[in-house]
DNA sequence: TCTATTTGTCTAATGAAATAGACAACTATT
DNA sequence: AATAGTTGTCTATTTCATTAGACAAATAGA
């Protein structure tokens, strides 16, 4: 991938030069083990001077991307983007299969609060009803994989998060409401910069970009159940509808 | 949407402001014709200085989402953002029903080439089979909406851009070849930087985001006809599962 | 061992980003 | 007409991004 020099547009060179190289290894151009040009080959493909590479790749570096090896040159360490799988009966850990041992999810805080006008008309109930809003945090295999906000209707659920801390799924918590098998009803994906409060807790460099998901869960009668946003980290995942 | 301020990540603190105050606007959080807080609110808001927010907010005006009058304040010019739906039946022009009133597609240029692994797999032929390569982009309403390129097996599609020059349309041009319907396989979504040439092309600020669509259209039989990679600005699209 | 190649570190200079403060120009309301 | 509130413009200063050059330190191969 080439880059722009002359024109910045707010974007620094460095970073801009970090991502395109992230993208080749993630979109498998470079595997694991692979070594990289050298810092003046690269500075030369992006018309960038030697330092301004050295940055991009001190920030590579430091996500565990690729390591420098004095007088050897620069190796890709990691691995592929994960792939997170769209569909009628999307679940969040059932969306990795195969592909991470160990799924969790963690509720960073909970609350009860008024419905806003897209909460209310995706959950199919007036706006301003008492809703349960959770924050919570999915990770696979120790990393933070999503950050996501979810809003229930707070008459049937108004244990929600309680039990969502016993038990650590969706799945399992809508089990506990007699709802054995529920569906996805409708995901709208963009995308955007993550804010400072998902740098942190995802664990991203500021100025990540994020893929963000709006879902509505129904039950089988058709009921909405869930409305949800959830955020990924576009470095480290794609979504496969 | 809170925003960054000590810490830069490489991506500068007016283009931060302008990306979150365009976000509020596509998002429907502000409609067309509001007012947006006065630059003094818009600075403590985003704890910046009233210059930096100005420049942000001239961005915005270059771009056509606001306007700002001496004054009285700075107002709302745009709409909403477009939504795309993908499912099993996905026409790009279709998608967009109802939303835009003239969807056009233009052929930017077009070549045979030996396959990637990734175009082969896709295709379900071997690495270094000849292929039709197809640079295009699309409009709607005269703007830019997305830059694909595609590719298609040259044994079945050797003439694919000379139709689509006359045609306009893929759907219309696989009609000719005698596939009067096809369904899509699979997608997958990811985001980046949009770099130069997409910039250029799709008329955005330099350092804007990009959702990207891998596609893999299939006849009536299951068989793959083509592999298509399209980058819809995220600004202005979003996508419907 | 010698040499070419590569990453690591230092100093310096230039331009862009961001902050700060002051005041002009315009609008709407009283 | 006067006033409060808003955007427009100017000057100045500090911090960050980028370029430039030089040389040290480690590695691999002849």
């Amino acid at each position: 991938m080439t880059v722009a020099k002359d024109i910045s547009g707010g974007v620094a060179l460095w970073r801009r030069i970090a991502d395109a190289i992230r993208l080749d290894i993630v979109g498998g151009k470079l595997a694991s083990g692979d070594r990289l040009p050298t810092e003046a080959a690269l500075a030369e493909r992006f018309s960038a001077n030697r330092h301004t590479v050295r940055r991009a790749l001190a920030v590579l570096a430091d996500e565990g991307v690729v390591g420098a090896e004095q007088g050897r040159g620069t190796f890709v360490r990691s691995a592929r983007r994960l792939s997170y799988r769209i569909g009628k009966r999307t679940r969040f850990s059932e969306g990795l299969a195969g592909q991470a041992r160990v799924t969790s999810g963690q509720l960073l805080s909970s609350r009860i609060e008024n419905a806003s006008a897209a909460a209310a008309t995706a959950l199919g109930i007036r706006t301003g009803a008492k809703v349960v809003r959770m924050e919570t945090l999915s990770l696979a295999d120790g990393r933070p994989l999503s950050r996501a906000t979810a809003w229930l209707d707070y008459r049937s659920f108004a244990d929600f998060a309680g039990r969502y801390t016993a038990l650590g799924s969706f799945t399992a918590v809508f089990a506990s409401y007699g709802i054995g098998d529920y569906s996805r009803a409708s995901t709208r994906i963009s995308a955007r910069h993550a804010d400072v409060e998902e740098t942190k807790l995802l664990g991203l460099t500021p100025g990540a970009i994020l893929l963000v998901s709006e879902a509505v869960d129904i039950d089988v009668a058709g009921q909405p159940i869930s409305y949800a946003l959830s955020r990924f980290p576009a470095e480290r995942m794609e979504l496969v509808v």
